[in-house]
DNA sequence: CTGAAAGCGCTTACAG
DNA sequence: CTGAAAGCGCTTACAG
């Protein structure tokens, strides 16, 4: 059986399709008499209209694309996911996801641009575009929306929104040092993908401003690296045992890390607080439950903001603030605690 | 400057468009040489088809949609989400991802169905269909997969694919009994929504049916509810202390609350394992460095094979297998050990 | 192997 | 407020 179309709606309602069209969409001027009957003649036959071929007419896509630079399944690429596609789905827009995780699907993306011609805009996530990258995004000529891109796309994009990861980590080594460390290292995983310029790298460098603005020596072997893996707790805890002087506080790039490092520490029989303090950053779901300090932030709800903007910008509107800055907050939780030797 | 459009293509490769749009697609009879010169055309302008236009005239939509009954960003949905769009991605097929976490929701979906004429094909995850909208989705008319929805929803879908966790339990609690426990409690979570039949309601199932198998009396009380929040580790050790006689094995229906368990007997001072092993299910990534003992499946990798399947009824070929199990395995770490009264 | 023609189902100026 | 007409950009039988 054939879908009913919208000039089986209009011989139904005995009016003309283009009154159908009108009287289905609201915004126009039509009788409030002939509106009552094309809705009920539309909800009879169980009406849906083609998204096809209104956006062929319309010459708008209904789409929106949202581009991350990893894993869809990623604690903060699934919480921003669900938060733009929260505000999409609420405007009417269908969420396009495409993923360019490595040098290859990146390459891919940006030659082939599947988005072009098949979105009214774009958000972009994580990563810095390229010189050539942001010109070819530019040329799709839809609006562009950055997400925790900081200023390394805002050449390119219209709007941005992001944490500021260096205010965050900057406050938390200022804390720390009021309950007075001073010995802080910081641990970070290694980048997945090297050719990706992150927005998370800019949590070290909240780090080292923290340390210098505090007066503290920056030890560069305070800075830890460890590799993406299940291994990376006690790999972490091999090298702080190894350092001299044995640090009292450690930062951590994630929540992911943090939490590993402290199970690790415990089983090594170091105390945490009390010999080490651990701070994570994210506050994803697990940091509570295992009393995890963090820097929360909420890649849901800036991401559904993100969504709105692109969708107000795709329909030609304009936004009050393009630039926005989303708040990250201290969370102290089991495993901060003052520094051993005031104690 | 407008994009070009297949016109523009067949004007510069001086033929009509007809072939432009054969040589295209590949698959129809052109001369190799119409087809290099279309072709090169085809690059030089940065010609990119315009999908509603070709949706439109084939009757195709180009998408499948993905609906689940949970937020995105969940462990389980963004896994599956995942693979499903890498399937997708692969055969050209936008995902388009719905999400009914509340009844509400549920309500408006399948009332206003808007998938209707807007999809090839539906993935269902993890609910069971009621009669009337199992029944409003088949008349969409597009096939449907289920993804674990064990039978609940066979009599609607054209197939599906799922992980057996009955099995999965009953194996779990076999090998336990092996190891010397006779005093295995079961830990779940109540339902986030009591509206929502779901396939993890499963796993207590496969829980008793392996205490039935292996001849061990059930206890009423061994199976412990615990809210979804993050008190859900500190409830659940109260509730185990409670309880005599006290069990020394704890299988939990997630990860998730398996970790804050562990974390909780610990801190009040039960050995894990010695005194009680614990077990979980998913193998989420925090399991490996936390020694987490579980059951493993991967959303990730039956998500792919799901979309695959869609893709192919899609298209209107058929599957050699249509109901297809996904492998479950018992995950052996640090927290599962002999029941402490054989040592 | 290739082209001319029709049409997918809407929306939107243009008249009235 | 409403209708007739044109057209968005493709694809696909139909001829040749």
């Amino acid at each position: 059986m054939r879908e009913p179309t919208i000039y089986d709606v209009a011989k139904k309602a005995g009016v003309s399709p283009s009154t159908v069209s009108r009287a289905l969409h609201g915004k126009d001027r039509v009788s409030a008499d002939t509106r009552s009957k094309v809705f009920q003649a539309s909800e009879q036959l169980g009406f849906t209209a083609s998204k096809e071929a209104s956006r062929l007419r319309s010459g708008k896509t209904g789409r929106i694309a949202l581009i991350v630079g990893n894993r869809m399944s990623g604690w903060y690429s699934s919480e921003l996911a669900e938060g733009v596609y929260s505000a999409l789905s609420n405007e009417g827009y269908d969420l396009l996801f495409y993923r360019v995780a490595d040098r290859k699907q990146r390459a891919d993306f940006f030659s082939s641009m599947p988005i072009k011609r098949n979105t009214d805009a774009v958000i972009i996530s994580s990563f810095a575009l390229t010189e050539n990258e942001g010109q070819s995004l530019r040329d799709v000529g839809v609006p562009i929306v950055g997400v925790n891109t900081m200023h390394l796309n805002d050449r390119y994009s219209m709007a941005s929104i992001g944490v500021d990861e260096i205010s965050a980590l900057k406050n938390l080594i200022h804390r720390l040092c009021v309950m007075g460390h001073t010995r802080i290292a910081f641990i970070q995983t290694t980048p997945i993908n090297k050719d990706f310029v992150w927005d998370a790298d800019q949590r070290i460098e909240g780090y080292r401003q923290g340390i210098r603005a505090a007066g503290i020596t920056h030890r560069k072997d305070y800075e830890i690296p460890v590799p993406h893996s299940s291994e990376a707790g006690s790999i972490a805890v091999s090298a702080i045992l190894a350092l001299d002087p044995q640090p009292t506080a450690i930062c951590c790039i994630s929540d992911e890390i943090a939490i590993s490092l402290v199970h690790e520490l415990r089983r090594y029989g170091v105390r945490v607080p009390d010999d080490i303090s651990v701070v994570g950053f994210d506050d994803r779901e697990m940091a509570a439950p295992l009393g995890i300090s963090t820097i929360r932030h909420r890649p849901d709800e800036y991401g559904k903001t993100a969504g709105l903007m692109a969708v107000r910008l795709a329909r030609g509107e304009t936004l009050d603030r393009s630039r926005i800055v989303a708040p990250a907050s201290l969370i102290l939780r089991d495993t901060i605690g003052p520094a051993r030797h005031i104690n």
